[in-house]
DNA sequence: AGCATGATTGAACACGCGTTTAATATTGAA
DNA sequence: TTCAATATTAAACGCGTGTTCAATCATGCT
């Protein structure tokens, strides 16, 4: 194991310094674990065997764990971006080609986790969402058009959740449904979904004792008190 | 310190061995840790600190970690089910008073973290909550009834991920909004959320290519593939 | 050729973790 | 009182972690 690239080979004549390749196949592997096991349970000497080097070359090239993580939530913010202003006007097989490839098929799962860590790295990426789908209130998707309201902010930022949840409870909906896979989970939950998006689920309403227009009875939903900081 | 509970107080005659007093202090400060940070980042130290006892009596009275866990996810289940249950027929009123009680906000946040950690444990959960869902589609919930699918119990399960969602990103929420708390978060999505499950989002669509009745175009959901077990 | 710079590694360090262990304190039973 | 059993603790063990360090290897520059 230890003739490696000799150099009577076909060596493409580097740079002397600087390996930008390892840098990249440390960061690819980085992001795989990421994506597969979360930040706090992925270890750096796991990263290192899944890229085939030492645990301290990865630390030589990102200076700490946390630093690596920074770069590939970079690293999977611009490549989703791109992906998507390289899909711009397709709309709705934007989505699709979103898991077609594989490579996205992973950076969605890294977003995922971002998201439910409490950390501050996952913000952006739901900020950005959020973003995205006003301007689909706005604009319009794939030739759908979308009810307004006063409070287009607050209408996008509940849709984003919607649609964010169903990925994020995959793993649960698999167990309770039986479905194999997340494709045909999703397959099962998709004619609910447009059901509840076209129409809604309340069929009939009880009469409201308050006046119209005021403060409405809340749907059955379930809410929690958070408790982030210490209270002590 | 050393002077706790002498025999000329007010001692009601408690076994020589066996002190359900300091187990349930532990239990309690448990639940508490575990809902505030998840299992994995909670030390048995920190709980033996808020519970003021040693790390060693930890052990000693739960066996291990995951057996404190175990004990804690009996404890959790009972109880809001016992909740539950003692506000039958209140309907409505029984999500409100979920959150009127600290200690049921508590045991909300332990379930929400147990739901999205990749272990089995939040799994009955989940199903139980289904269930729940599934028989308000049924016989109707607080007055409202609601559109049948033939699929309920996949309705239910879509259901059941939409009510959950909003809690999972509480602090996603907040951050976006400029929400000062979960409870004026829930407020401002309130509306939007009964606008959505009264009459959906989607105003108008395009018309469809191919049979009415067939497979309809997916609209704009998230999802992903879940990369689980290891891809070796 | 000779040097400097950086890539790369194996070993070790320092720390925190869950858990174990030996000892002490406490308490009901005899 | 004496004994046995349990509660409780302080200390330490074993392990895995992120990180550091000294040494070696590889390559561009002069």
């Amino acid at each position: 194991m230890r003739s490696k690239t000799p150099k009577d080979s076909a060596a493409p004549t580097r740079a002397p310094n600087s390996s930008p390749e390892t840098a990249k196949r440390i960061l690819d592997a980085a992001i795989d674990e990421f994506s597969a096991h979360g930040f706090q349970k992925t270890t750096v000497r796991g990263i290192a065997a899944a890229a085939g080097v030492s645990p301290g070359l990865v630390i030589h090239h990102f200076g700490s764990k946390e630093g690596l993580r920074t770069a590939c939530d970079d690293h999977v913010f611009e490549a989703i971006t791109a992906k998507k202003a390289e899909n711009a006007g397709y709309r709705v097989m934007a989505v699709q080609m979103m898991f077609d490839d594989p490579t996205m098929t992973t950076y969605v799962d890294y977003l995922l986790k971002s998201l439910l860590e409490p950390t501050e790295h996952g913000q952006r990426y739901f900020d950005h969402y959020v973003d995205l789908v006003e301007s689909y209130i706005v604009e319009g998707f794939a030739g759908y058009e979308f009810r307004r309201s006063e409070d287009t902010r607050g209408q996008a930022a509940m849709l984003a959740v919607m649609a964010l949840a169903p990925a994020m409870l995959s793993r649960r909906l698999e167990a309770n449904l039986g479905t194999a896979d997340v494709a045909s989970t999703m397959t099962r939950l998709a004619p609910h979904l447009l059901d509840l998006y076209t129409g809604g689920v309340i069929a009939s309403a009880p009469e409201p004792a308050g006046p119209p227009g005021g403060a409405a009875p809340t749907p059955p939903t379930f809410s929690a008190h958070e408790t982030g900081e210490d209270p002590s």
